[in-house]
DNA sequence: CCGATTTCCGCACAG
DNA sequence: CGGAAATCGG
């Protein structure tokens, strides 16, 4: 039987408090998940069914993650229940309901950004638009912000307010008929379509509210408005939604997340109960003081602010470089000495970055050092370009009708097919209303082919023909995928040509089907359960395409390994490391120089910067460049705005780790950095030290007494410790943690004292 | 049609 | 600077 053990009285009532909407705000490292978690197993264990309840994480990866820690509650008691992401949750819906769409089949193929791009560029040609006013990726872009609007082509039409908008619009129109010609959907259809789908039929929405009678939605921050709407209906007849999310990790709105669903939630539903985590487990005083106290500069934002039992642990450090060069050498450098000094494994120290570009250098000393660390940039697995060859033959496989990824084959390997031959193929296709595939066996036919094209297509129509055949008698995967690899001659060229690179793809491919023979195993084991994404096997080629499609690289990080991490300040989010450094703290790259103009856009900034702080547990890192090379020129930067943000006497340039140095040897004080250098007109030693004596009253304009993390004294709440501080001078604010309740204290009139 | 060369252009990225 | 796409020349 489950029972509430080792939770915090607000994690409990988060957990146990059952009808009704339920907003729960909760900080980093507040024990998010141990909630959500252990409130599934309390749902199941007050007799809800686990298919009652429709959890929705941002990640498969989360989703894994949550899915694994329910089950080790509840056992088998969990069957059955929906853990998953929006995009799972609506494939899981469409492949039963598409019925009711007309003009769609049930096997519909997922598209992936590339295959979208493939799409547009070609709507794109059609409509005669110059590429180079109208790049595929800003229209794919423009029509993926329109989706997730829930704007249908004559929505966006309507609402085109330029040139390029109206022309836009054109494109989007055409690039949705092309995608249902293809039987296919992008990703943004997914939750698009859905809303429509239960929007247009009420019986249908109706099954599901009836069913999902619990939902819980996890990073509710970062939900956009197709989300926002398919929660809306879904939750509709219960109202049984309990959304998790911190506004202060809202980093996605350049994907289309909107932060007023979650500033918003309680005026959609008005009888919400709102719960607060603000107790974090992870951190030193420090660090939340710092990350705090950047934060507080936000004017968007729920008031909250974190506070730890942890120790205060040592100021965050920083450096400042020459250049990119120094930087990496200053990273790499304590990364050595926190290892030896300190025995630290090396899946200690998490290194993050504003963009991917700033990775190289620090890969270049890491690698010269020879210490081992994990990257995680833009090449995905599964972007890979021997990896897309052979997922386009099975898709094309598995969907005849699939032009993108029948371009994509049809002259790989080089087979004397180019462009010119496969218009001719993909018109005579549409002539005849077939799928391409099918046009290919009657190659014969197709008028104007070269002879040499025409034999050759012949030889590739032959082929696809037997492979088609296997693949459909053959359950196994990773068969049909060696076949097609031997039978094209694909591996043969790679193993040919004895390059490192092709060495590499090798490898890739071999890592290629040993996923899918593990997919194969747990579908032949023929239990019709689900995958660890909580999807059900579909079994066969279809299933596994599915299951690719809606895969992310980042789930397969494994931090066990003993390798220093370096990633971008987005991609960690939900990850935490005893040791962070983050680099490139310099105006105009973070904040990065497209959000200097829009002050909403610094926020967001802001937020991500709150994020990379609260990552650690132990030690921060921060360092800036007096120059870096930035696209091939130099650029020098001023230092971030996010750097003046930290109080003073939590930013240290001197690293406590070190030993401690002689007397006098270098700048006395803790900072010289900035405008807030001690200098301004008081002397060196009043810090660390208090200046004043204890027990006297605060001064307006005694900056130090308005530092975070002073503890004062009030004569009504007693003892407190000072969280954040805001304002200058007389109209200094200060918010004060006294026993966990946190007030916002006047000092202009407030009678407190230092302590 | 193919490989080599030049030109272009630049955030973040899950599903 | 470095990767992707456009263009060139055989």
């Amino acid at each position: 039987m489950y029972r509430l053990e080792d939770l915090n009285p607000v994690q409990q009532e988060a957990v146990k408090y059952r009808e009704g909407p339920l907003l729960i705000l909760a900080g980093a490292g507040s024990g998010k998940t141990r909630v959500l978690t252990h409130r599934i197993a309390y749902l199941i264990a007050q007799g809800v069914e686990p298919w009652e309840i429709l959890a929705i994480t941002f990640t498969n990866k989360a989703a894994q993650e949550m899915r694994e820690r329910v089950g080790a509650l509840t056992g088998s008691a969990g069957r059955g229940l929906w853990v998953s992401t929006f995009h799972s949750a609506c494939v899981r819906i469409l492949r039963q309901e598409i019925g009711y769409l007309p003009g769609y089949a049930h096997d519909f193929v997922i598209y992936d950004s590339n295959d979208q791009k493939a799409v547009v560029k070609t709507c794109l040609k059609e409509c005669n638009l110059d590429e180079k006013k109208f790049p595929a990726r800003a229209v794919g872009a423009v029509i993926s912000e329109a989706k997730n609007k829930l704007w249908n082509p004559a929505d966006f039409e309507e609402r085109a307010a330029d040139y390029f908008q109206e022309q836009a619009a054109k494109v989007y129109r055409l690039y949705h008929k092309k995608l249902k010609a293809s039987n296919a959907l992008d990703f943004d259809d997914l939750i698009m379509l859905t809303v429509i789908l239960l929007g247009q039929n009420p019986e249908v929405l109706e099954r599901y509210q009836e069913r999902f009678r619990y939902i819980l939605i996890d990073e509710y921050q970062d939900t956009n408005y197709a989300q926002y709407s398919l929660v809306k209906m879904l939750a509709g007849r219960y109202r049984n939604l309990c959304v998790v999310g911190d506004d202060d990790q809202s980093v996605y709105s350049w994907r289309g997340a909107d932060i007023r669903n979650i500033l918003d939630f309680e005026r959609d539903y008005p009888e919400a109960k709102v719960l607060k985590l603000e107790q974090n487990y992870r951190s030193t005083q420090s660090i939340l003081q710092a990350a705090n106290s950047v934060v507080g500069n936000n004017r968007e934002r729920k008031e909250k602010l974190l506070w730890t039992e942890n120790p205060q642990g040592s100021p965050l450090v920083f450096y400042a470089a020459d250049d990119e060069h120094d930087e990496s050498r200053y990273v790499v450098e304590r990364i050595q000495r926190l290892h030896n000094l300190e025995g630290r494994p090396f899946n200690d120290f998490a290194v993050l970055y504003r963009t991917n570009a700033q990775s190289r250098v620090l890969e270049e000393r890491l690698m010269k050092e020879g210490i081992p660390y994990r990257i995680f940039s833009g090449h995905k697995f599964y972007e890979r370009l021997e990896i897309k060859d052979i997922l386009a033959y099975l898709r094309v496989l598995a969907n005849p009708a699939d032009k993108v990824n029948f371009s994509r084959i049809l002259n790989v390997p080089k087979r004397g097919l180019g462009d010119a031959a496969s218009a001719k193929v993909l018109e005579y296709a549409e002539e005849q209303n077939m799928p391409v595939l099918e046009a290919v066996l009657e190659a014969e036919y197709i008028p104007e082919l070269q002879p040499r094209a025409r034999k050759s297509l012949l030889a590739f129509a032959r082929l696809m023909k037997d492979l088609k055949e296997l693949a459909q008698a053959e359950k196994s995967v990773t068969k049909i995928a060696e076949e097609i690899l031997s039978r094209t001659g694909y591996k043969d060229l790679l193993s040919a040509d004895n390059t490192t690179e092709s060495q590499a793809r090798l490898e890739n491919l071999a890592e290629f089907l040993s996923v899918t023979a593990e997919y194969d195993l747990k579908a032949h084991e023929n239990k019709p359960l689900e995958d660890e994404f909580g999807v059900e096997y579909i079994p066969g080629l279809n299933g596994f395409l599915e299951q690719v499609s809606l895969v992310a690289e980042t789930d397969q990080l494994d931090q066990r390994e003993a390798a220093v991490i370096l990633m971008t300040m987005h991609s960690v989010k939900g990850l935490e490391f005893p040791v962070v450094f983050v680099v490139g703290m310099e105006e105009g790259i973070f904040p990065g120089s497209r959000s200097q103009l829009e002050p909403g856009l610094v926020e967001e900034e802001r937020r991500l910067c709150y994020v990379a702080l609260t990552r650690a547990r132990e030690k921060v890192y921060l360092s800036y460049a007096d120059h870096r090379m930035l696209y091939g020129r130099r650029q020098y930067n001023r230092r971030s705005r996010f750097l003046e943000e930290i109080p003073y006497n939590l930013l240290n340039e001197k690293d406590p780790s070190d030993p401690p140095a002689r007397q006098a040897s270098k700048k006395a004080g803790n900072v010289e950095y900035g405008s807030r250098t001690p200098a301004a007109g008081m002397p060196a030693s009043a810090f660390g030290s208090p200046a004043r004596k204890l027990g006297t009253p605060l001064v307006a304009n005694n900056q130090e007494d308005f530092l975070v993390g002073n503890k004062i004294g009030h004569d009504k709440f007693g003892q407190g410790i000072i969280m954040a501080v805001k304002g200058k001078g007389r109209e200094t604010i200060l918010t004060v943690n006294f026993q966990g309740q946190l007030k916002q204290i006047a000092t202009e009139y407030a009678k407190i004292t230092r302590l």
